[in-house]
DNA sequence: CTTACTGCAAACACTTTGCAAAGTA
DNA sequence: TACTTTGCAAAGTGTTTGCAGTAAG
Protein backbone atom coordinates (compact mmCIF):
# COMPACT_ATOMS: atom_id res chain seq x y z
CA UNK A 1 0.00 0.00 0.00
CA UNK A 2 0.89 3.60 -0.50
CA UNK A 3 2.38 5.80 1.90
CA UNK A 4 -0.60 7.86 2.63
CA UNK A 5 1.20 11.79 3.06
CA UNK A 6 4.69 10.63 1.41
CA UNK A 7 6.91 13.62 2.78
CA UNK A 8 7.35 14.83 -0.59
CA UNK A 9 10.95 13.87 -1.52
CA UNK A 10 12.41 16.65 -2.88
CA UNK A 11 15.29 15.09 -4.48
CA UNK A 12 13.23 15.06 -8.35
CA UNK A 13 12.96 18.40 -8.00
CA UNK A 14 16.06 19.13 -7.35
CA UNK A 15 17.15 17.41 -10.21
CA UNK A 16 14.97 18.32 -13.01
CA UNK A 17 15.52 22.12 -12.38
CA UNK A 18 19.06 21.44 -12.45
CA UNK A 19 19.23 19.32 -15.56
CA UNK A 20 17.55 22.93 -17.36
CA UNK A 21 19.73 25.73 -15.74
CA UNK A 22 17.01 26.25 -13.86
CA UNK A 23 16.87 27.44 -9.78
CA UNK A 24 15.55 25.71 -6.66
CA UNK A 25 13.68 27.91 -4.32
CA UNK A 26 11.78 27.13 -1.54
CA UNK A 27 8.53 28.64 -2.86
CA UNK A 28 8.58 25.30 -5.56
CA UNK A 29 9.43 23.15 -2.49
CA UNK A 30 6.44 24.44 -0.49
CA UNK A 31 3.90 24.54 -3.52
CA UNK A 32 5.26 20.59 -4.50
CA UNK A 33 4.78 19.53 -0.80
CA UNK A 34 1.23 21.33 -0.76
CA UNK A 35 0.28 19.65 -4.12
CA UNK A 36 1.42 16.14 -2.81
CA UNK A 37 -0.26 16.80 1.09
CA UNK A 38 -3.70 17.43 -0.31
CA UNK A 39 -5.81 15.55 -3.08
CA UNK A 40 -7.93 17.55 -5.92
CA UNK A 41 -5.90 20.75 -4.76
CA UNK A 42 -7.26 23.74 -6.53
CA UNK A 43 -4.66 26.47 -7.22
CA UNK A 44 -6.37 28.82 -4.47
CA UNK A 45 -6.58 26.06 -1.97
CA UNK A 46 -2.79 25.66 -2.64
CA UNK A 47 -2.53 28.83 -1.59
CA UNK A 48 -4.59 28.46 1.16
CA UNK A 49 -2.84 26.23 2.47
CA UNK A 50 0.53 27.85 2.04
CA UNK A 51 -0.61 30.68 3.75
CA UNK A 52 -1.13 28.45 6.68
CA UNK A 53 1.68 26.80 6.65
CA UNK A 54 3.48 30.38 6.76
CA UNK A 55 1.75 31.15 10.06
CA UNK A 56 0.85 34.79 10.54
CA UNK A 57 4.00 36.56 10.70
CA UNK A 58 5.43 33.81 7.73
CA UNK A 59 5.70 35.10 4.19
CA UNK A 60 4.03 32.66 1.85
CA UNK A 61 4.69 32.29 -1.74
CA UNK A 62 2.22 35.09 -3.94
CA UNK A 63 -0.81 33.63 -5.81
CA UNK A 64 1.19 34.82 -8.82
CA UNK A 65 4.04 32.16 -7.95
CA UNK A 66 1.49 29.66 -7.29
CA UNK A 67 0.55 29.77 -10.82
CA UNK A 68 3.45 30.21 -12.23
CA UNK A 69 5.17 27.34 -10.22
CA UNK A 70 2.15 24.77 -11.07
CA UNK A 71 2.94 25.70 -14.92
CA UNK A 72 6.62 24.17 -14.18
CA UNK A 73 6.30 21.78 -12.20
CA UNK A 74 3.67 20.24 -14.68
CA UNK A 75 6.32 20.99 -17.38
CA UNK A 76 8.65 19.18 -15.06
CA UNK A 77 6.12 16.19 -15.09
CA UNK A 78 5.74 16.40 -11.45
CA UNK A 79 2.38 17.15 -10.89
CA UNK A 80 -0.48 17.14 -13.28
CA UNK A 81 -4.11 18.77 -13.32
CA UNK A 82 -7.63 18.21 -14.08
CA UNK A 83 -11.29 19.62 -15.05
CA UNK A 84 -13.85 18.78 -13.09
CA UNK A 85 -16.31 20.50 -15.09
CA UNK A 86 -16.56 24.62 -14.10
CA UNK A 87 -14.44 26.31 -11.56
CA UNK A 88 -10.68 25.89 -11.52
CA UNK A 89 -8.74 22.64 -12.49
CA UNK A 90 -7.10 20.72 -9.05
CA UNK A 91 -3.61 19.88 -9.09
CA UNK A 92 -1.88 16.18 -8.36
CA UNK A 93 0.76 14.93 -7.67
CA UNK A 94 2.60 12.67 -10.66
CA UNK A 95 2.61 9.57 -9.54
CA UNK A 96 -0.04 7.33 -10.57
CA UNK A 97 -2.48 8.88 -12.67
CA UNK A 98 -6.28 7.98 -12.47
CA UNK A 99 -9.81 9.20 -13.70
CA UNK A 100 -12.28 11.49 -12.14
CA UNK A 101 -15.80 11.13 -11.87
CA UNK A 102 -17.74 13.95 -10.74
CA UNK A 103 -21.39 14.33 -9.42
CA UNK A 104 -23.01 17.32 -11.32
CA UNK A 105 -25.97 17.08 -8.22
CA UNK A 106 -23.27 17.43 -5.13
CA UNK A 107 -20.06 17.70 -6.65
CA UNK A 108 -18.65 14.44 -4.89
CA UNK A 109 -14.73 12.98 -6.37
CA UNK A 110 -14.70 9.78 -7.25
CA UNK A 111 -11.00 8.10 -8.43
CA UNK A 112 -11.65 5.15 -11.03
CA UNK A 113 -9.05 3.11 -12.69
CA UNK A 114 -8.25 5.00 -15.79
CA UNK A 115 -8.36 1.11 -17.50
CA UNK A 116 -12.16 1.90 -17.59
CA UNK A 117 -11.06 3.66 -20.69
CA UNK A 118 -8.73 1.69 -22.26
CA UNK A 119 -10.97 -0.11 -25.04
CA UNK A 120 -12.79 3.92 -25.49
CA UNK A 121 -9.14 4.93 -25.84
CA UNK A 122 -7.93 1.93 -28.46
CA UNK A 123 -10.82 3.11 -30.48
CA UNK A 124 -9.94 6.54 -30.63
CA UNK A 125 -6.43 5.73 -31.80
CA UNK A 126 -7.66 3.26 -34.21
CA UNK A 127 -10.30 5.32 -35.90
CA UNK A 128 -9.27 9.18 -35.48
CA UNK A 129 -5.26 8.36 -34.25
CA UNK A 130 -6.25 10.25 -31.61
CA UNK A 131 -4.04 9.42 -28.03
CA UNK A 132 -6.60 10.21 -25.33
CA UNK A 133 -5.05 11.44 -22.42
CA UNK A 134 -7.49 9.83 -19.69
CA UNK A 135 -6.42 11.93 -16.53
CA UNK A 136 -7.14 15.35 -18.02
CA UNK A 137 -10.61 15.89 -17.63
CA UNK A 138 -12.99 14.30 -15.34
CA UNK A 139 -16.11 12.14 -16.37
CA UNK A 140 -19.27 14.08 -14.77
CA UNK A 141 -23.21 12.13 -13.98
CA UNK A 142 -24.85 11.51 -10.81
CA UNK A 143 -23.89 9.55 -7.94
CA UNK A 144 -25.93 6.97 -6.51
CA UNK A 145 -26.82 9.28 -3.25
CA UNK A 146 -28.30 12.11 -5.78
CA UNK A 147 -30.22 10.37 -7.85
CA UNK A 148 -32.42 8.32 -5.30
CA UNK A 149 -32.78 12.04 -3.95
CA UNK A 150 -34.57 12.73 -6.72
CA UNK A 151 -38.50 12.24 -6.11
CA UNK A 152 -37.54 12.72 -2.70
CA UNK A 153 -36.65 16.27 -2.68
CA UNK A 154 -38.82 18.46 -5.10
CA UNK B 1 -28.07 14.02 -43.97
CA UNK B 2 -29.04 16.48 -41.56
CA UNK B 3 -30.07 20.24 -42.20
CA UNK B 4 -27.00 22.30 -41.91
CA UNK B 5 -28.40 24.98 -40.20
CA UNK B 6 -31.90 24.21 -39.53
CA UNK B 7 -34.08 27.37 -39.67
CA UNK B 8 -34.88 26.82 -35.82
CA UNK B 9 -38.59 26.03 -35.05
CA UNK B 10 -39.39 28.05 -32.29
CA UNK B 11 -42.75 26.07 -31.50
CA UNK B 12 -40.92 23.67 -28.68
CA UNK B 13 -39.70 26.85 -26.93
CA UNK B 14 -43.14 28.58 -26.92
CA UNK B 15 -44.73 25.66 -25.58
CA UNK B 16 -42.19 24.94 -22.67
CA UNK B 17 -42.09 28.42 -22.07
CA UNK B 18 -45.56 28.67 -21.57
CA UNK B 19 -46.11 25.25 -19.77
CA UNK B 20 -44.12 26.99 -17.02
CA UNK B 21 -45.57 30.01 -16.99
CA UNK B 22 -42.66 32.20 -18.48
CA UNK B 23 -42.87 34.13 -21.44
CA UNK B 24 -41.94 34.00 -24.72
CA UNK B 25 -39.27 37.21 -25.89
CA UNK B 26 -37.05 38.23 -29.06
CA UNK B 27 -33.94 37.85 -26.81
CA UNK B 28 -35.11 34.30 -25.77
CA UNK B 29 -35.61 33.30 -29.59
CA UNK B 30 -32.48 34.88 -31.06
CA UNK B 31 -30.53 33.06 -28.22
CA UNK B 32 -32.04 30.11 -29.49
CA UNK B 33 -31.53 30.94 -32.90
CA UNK B 34 -28.12 31.59 -32.21
CA UNK B 35 -26.95 28.04 -30.56
CA UNK B 36 -28.78 26.31 -33.31
CA UNK B 37 -26.38 27.79 -35.78
CA UNK B 38 -23.51 28.16 -34.40
CA UNK B 39 -21.25 25.00 -33.60
CA UNK B 40 -19.55 24.92 -29.99
CA UNK B 41 -20.77 28.26 -29.12
CA UNK B 42 -19.93 29.92 -26.13
CA UNK B 43 -21.48 32.52 -24.39
CA UNK B 44 -19.25 35.31 -25.66
CA UNK B 45 -19.43 33.85 -29.44
CA UNK B 46 -23.27 33.71 -28.61
CA UNK B 47 -23.01 37.31 -27.84
CA UNK B 48 -21.04 38.57 -30.43
CA UNK B 49 -23.11 37.03 -33.23
CA UNK B 50 -26.23 38.36 -31.99
CA UNK B 51 -24.53 41.71 -32.19
CA UNK B 52 -23.67 40.90 -35.71
CA UNK B 53 -27.02 40.16 -36.30
CA UNK B 54 -28.77 43.39 -34.23
CA UNK B 55 -25.80 45.43 -36.81
CA UNK B 56 -24.50 48.57 -35.90
CA UNK B 57 -28.03 50.55 -34.67
CA UNK B 58 -30.18 47.43 -33.40
CA UNK B 59 -30.27 46.69 -29.85
CA UNK B 60 -28.55 42.89 -29.14
CA UNK B 61 -29.31 41.15 -25.80
CA UNK B 62 -26.84 42.27 -23.03
CA UNK B 63 -24.30 39.95 -22.37
CA UNK B 64 -26.26 38.91 -18.84
CA UNK B 65 -29.38 38.20 -20.85
CA UNK B 66 -27.39 35.89 -22.93
CA UNK B 67 -26.15 33.99 -19.68
CA UNK B 68 -29.51 33.99 -18.40
CA UNK B 69 -31.09 32.61 -21.40
CA UNK B 70 -28.65 29.66 -21.82
CA UNK B 71 -29.25 28.54 -18.10
CA UNK B 72 -33.35 28.73 -18.73
CA UNK B 73 -33.09 27.01 -22.15
CA UNK B 74 -31.00 24.11 -20.63
CA UNK B 75 -33.57 23.84 -17.77
CA UNK B 76 -35.67 23.30 -20.97
CA UNK B 77 -34.30 21.10 -22.61
CA UNK B 78 -33.56 22.75 -25.80
CA UNK B 79 -29.69 23.31 -25.64
CA UNK B 80 -27.15 21.70 -23.29
CA UNK B 81 -23.73 22.44 -22.66
CA UNK B 82 -20.18 20.98 -22.25
CA UNK B 83 -16.31 21.43 -20.80
CA UNK B 84 -13.55 21.88 -23.42
CA UNK B 85 -11.20 21.95 -20.66
CA UNK B 86 -9.92 25.13 -19.32
CA UNK B 87 -12.12 28.29 -20.71
CA UNK B 88 -15.80 28.89 -21.36
CA UNK B 89 -18.22 26.12 -22.16
CA UNK B 90 -19.39 25.19 -25.50
CA UNK B 91 -23.48 25.05 -25.95
CA UNK B 92 -24.98 23.26 -28.82
CA UNK B 93 -28.70 22.56 -29.56
CA UNK B 94 -30.86 20.03 -27.81
CA UNK B 95 -31.11 17.44 -30.60
CA UNK B 96 -28.77 14.58 -31.01
CA UNK B 97 -26.31 14.76 -27.92
CA UNK B 98 -22.57 13.90 -28.58
CA UNK B 99 -19.17 13.40 -27.27
CA UNK B 100 -16.40 15.89 -27.79
CA UNK B 101 -13.11 14.82 -28.23
CA UNK B 102 -10.33 17.64 -27.85
CA UNK B 103 -6.67 18.23 -28.77
CA UNK B 104 -4.84 19.83 -26.12
CA UNK B 105 -2.20 20.98 -28.80
CA UNK B 106 -3.51 22.21 -31.08
CA UNK B 107 -7.83 22.72 -29.74
CA UNK B 108 -9.32 20.96 -32.51
CA UNK B 109 -12.31 19.44 -31.59
CA UNK B 110 -13.85 16.24 -32.69
CA UNK B 111 -17.36 14.90 -32.10
CA UNK B 112 -17.67 11.11 -31.70
CA UNK B 113 -20.59 8.60 -31.00
CA UNK B 114 -21.41 8.62 -27.58
CA UNK B 115 -21.73 4.89 -27.86
CA UNK B 116 -17.98 5.30 -27.09
CA UNK B 117 -18.53 5.45 -23.19
CA UNK B 118 -21.18 2.87 -23.30
CA UNK B 119 -19.55 -0.12 -21.66
CA UNK B 120 -17.96 2.64 -19.77
CA UNK B 121 -20.92 3.76 -18.38
CA UNK B 122 -22.10 0.21 -17.74
CA UNK B 123 -19.26 -0.48 -15.23
CA UNK B 124 -19.67 2.95 -13.59
CA UNK B 125 -23.54 1.94 -13.26
CA UNK B 126 -22.71 -1.02 -11.72
CA UNK B 127 -20.04 -0.56 -9.43
CA UNK B 128 -20.51 2.85 -7.87
CA UNK B 129 -24.29 3.08 -9.03
CA UNK B 130 -22.94 6.01 -10.77
CA UNK B 131 -24.86 7.39 -14.19
CA UNK B 132 -22.60 9.22 -16.87
CA UNK B 133 -23.49 12.21 -18.41
CA UNK B 134 -21.64 11.48 -21.76
CA UNK B 135 -21.68 14.64 -23.14
CA UNK B 136 -21.10 16.82 -20.12
CA UNK B 137 -17.38 17.22 -20.61
CA UNK B 138 -14.92 16.75 -23.25
CA UNK B 139 -12.40 13.70 -23.31
CA UNK B 140 -8.80 15.32 -23.98
CA UNK B 141 -5.57 14.17 -26.09
CA UNK B 142 -3.61 14.86 -29.00
CA UNK B 143 -4.47 14.45 -32.36
CA UNK B 144 -3.05 12.94 -35.35
CA UNK B 145 -1.57 15.90 -36.74
CA UNK B 146 0.08 17.34 -33.09
CA UNK B 147 1.45 13.83 -32.51
CA UNK B 148 3.44 13.88 -35.85
CA UNK B 149 4.25 17.48 -35.40
CA UNK B 150 6.67 16.01 -32.25
CA UNK B 151 10.04 16.11 -33.20
CA UNK B 152 9.71 17.91 -35.60
CA UNK B 153 9.10 21.61 -34.49
CA UNK B 154 11.07 21.45 -31.13
C1' DC C 1 28.11 38.75 -10.47
C1' DT C 2 24.78 37.00 -13.61
C1' DT C 3 20.42 35.63 -14.57
C1' DA C 4 16.36 33.39 -12.74
C1' DC C 5 12.60 34.13 -9.60
C1' DT C 6 9.38 36.47 -6.67
C1' DG C 7 6.05 39.89 -5.00
C1' DC C 8 3.16 43.46 -6.08
C1' DA C 9 -0.26 45.68 -8.45
C1' DA C 10 -2.83 46.08 -12.27
C1' DA C 11 -5.15 44.03 -16.09
C1' DC C 12 -7.84 40.21 -17.97
C1' DA C 13 -11.39 36.65 -18.99
C1' DC C 14 -15.56 34.79 -17.59
C1' DT C 15 -19.87 35.09 -14.79
C1' DT C 16 -23.15 36.57 -11.52
C1' DT C 17 -26.19 39.84 -9.10
C1' DG C 18 -29.24 43.91 -7.67
C1' DC C 19 -32.44 46.85 -9.22
C1' DA C 20 -35.28 50.02 -11.83
C1' DA C 21 -37.23 50.36 -16.39
C1' DA C 22 -39.52 47.83 -20.15
C1' DG C 23 -42.27 44.19 -22.02
C1' DT C 24 -45.48 40.06 -22.13
C1' DA C 25 -49.81 37.98 -21.25
C1' DT D 1 -52.76 45.48 -14.45
C1' DA D 2 -49.70 41.91 -12.62
C1' DC D 3 -45.73 39.73 -12.94
C1' DT D 4 -41.76 38.29 -15.81
C1' DT D 5 -37.56 39.94 -18.25
C1' DT D 6 -34.17 42.91 -19.62
C1' DG D 7 -30.28 46.25 -19.53
C1' DC D 8 -27.02 48.42 -16.97
C1' DA D 9 -23.54 48.74 -13.83
C1' DA D 10 -21.05 46.83 -10.37
C1' DA D 11 -19.04 43.10 -7.99
C1' DG D 12 -17.12 38.25 -8.06
C1' DT D 13 -14.07 34.45 -9.36
C1' DG D 14 -10.17 32.63 -11.49
C1' DT D 15 -5.82 33.71 -13.97
C1' DT D 16 -2.13 36.37 -16.32
C1' DT D 17 1.34 39.95 -16.98
C1' DG D 18 4.93 43.76 -16.49
C1' DC D 19 8.39 45.18 -13.79
C1' DA D 20 11.65 46.33 -10.25
C1' DG D 21 13.77 44.25 -6.37
C1' DT D 22 15.61 39.69 -4.39
C1' DA D 23 18.08 35.65 -4.37
C1' DA D 24 20.25 31.19 -6.32
C1' DG D 25 24.27 29.40 -8.46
Amino acid sequence: MPTPHPPHDAAPLAERLRAQGLRLTSQRQRVLAAVAGLEHATPEAIATRLREEAGPDGAAPDTSTVYRTLELLERLGLVWHTHLGKGAPVYHAAEHPHLHVVCAGCGAISSVDPALLDSAAERLAAELGFSLDVGHVALSGTCRACRDRVGTEP
